[in-house]
DNA sequence: TTATTAATAGACCGATCGGTCTATTTAAAC
DNA sequence: GTTTAAATAGACCGATCGGTCTATTAATAA
């Protein structure tokens, strides 16, 4: 990794986490020279509009998140333990803004085609993250086969979104705690 | 109402629009004196500061978002009526930049503690809302007291909420049809 | 209709926006 | 260790930001 690289790297991490908070438009690029201190050039010098770094900052955000999604799920042997591992992840609220989707999907939705349309593709395979462990635990006999696994991913991934916001605005794990358990009460009712 | 009353109300209710689809912070003065054909001077007349008019966006459109949902609610006789009523609120898109709640919410919390407080209470009355519907449903007989109606008012806003935000970035209702369809069966499982 | 007051237009303000460019420093190749 | 190339600082750019102020227009009261 060369040194512009590295650089670059941390300009998309630093951004990222303000964007997240603040906003794609609610960050300057002043905001960002302060976080990296590092000068317009510094900056300029690796990308080429904040539209990139944007870009970027989104993309480093939605692959964390994938990763930090898909290792409970590997770490699970069962398709039991696989949901509840994943579902268990947000037990510990990740403090950096949020979830990059629901914060740059209502953003980008009006004001930005192109991050609206990778918002949109990390929500599917976030869904298929849950139908995929539904699907396989029916071929391995664990689920019944009447367990409609599309249908759950989709469903799960509103429900836990829908108590993202809520933990975020209100400040209390009500609706995750709620969220969480029903989910696990409809999973455990398909185990065979 | 007086020409000013009139004029404040034209510029909160152009700039709601403006704000519930771009963000407050990517909503300049000069989009709010393009959509108001106003100048400097007319808006300023009327507001202390872009603040102020962010505020009274937000206020007003928590406002019409409870007339709208209200409604529904009040057209129904029973319980069951009532809750499906209200749901079905959720099958005509407003296109108008989504739900305020969940636009307003994800900026806020980072940057606006007294909107937050107000997308606060604004969810916590959207919650009771519902929780409403299935407290009164029991004390009428119409539903079975096992129906935990606090638990069920968050479960549900927490999942419509996902829905929208799903619809709003994939484009299509298939969230939205599972969770109304969910819900509604969950509902009448407690029917007596 | 006239006098008075309220409301608006638009020039103007300093600060900040995103972005460019050059001089200089720093890292990498020899 | 010297040369060469990459990376950074920071002055600078025009445009736009949120906000002020005055002259003028439009509504209201007499």
């Amino acid at each position: 990794m060369t040194k512009a690289e590295r650089t670059r790297q941390f300009i998309i991490e630093q951004s990222a986490v303000l964007m997240n908070k603040k906003t794609m438009a609610g960050t300057s690029m002043s905001d960002i020279m302060e976080a990296t201190k590092l000068a317009k050039g510094g900056i300029y010098g690796n990308f080429e509009s904040k539209e990139e770094i944007c870009l970027e900052a989104f993309n480093y955000l939605a692959g964390k998140l994938a990763d930090r999604l898909d290792a409970p799920v590997t770490a699970g042997k069962t398709a039991k333990e696989k949901f509840f591992n994943l579902l268990d992840t947000y037990r510990v609220p990740r403090n950096e803004g949020g979830c990059p989707l629901l914060n740059f999907g209502m953003e980008a939705d009006d004001t930005n085609p192109e991050i609206k349309e990778r918002v949109r593709k990390a929500i599917l395979s976030a869904q298929k993250r849950i139908s995929r462990i539904v699907t396989n635990g029916i071929a391995k006999g664990e689920l019944s086969p009447s367990f409609d696994a599309k249908r759950f991913g989709i469903k799960a991934f509103a429900m836990i979104e829908g108590a993202v916001l809520c933990r975020k605005v209100t400040g209390n794990m009500d609706a995750t705690n709620i969220v969480l358990e029903d989910l696990k009460k409809e999973f455990e009712t398909y185990l065979l």
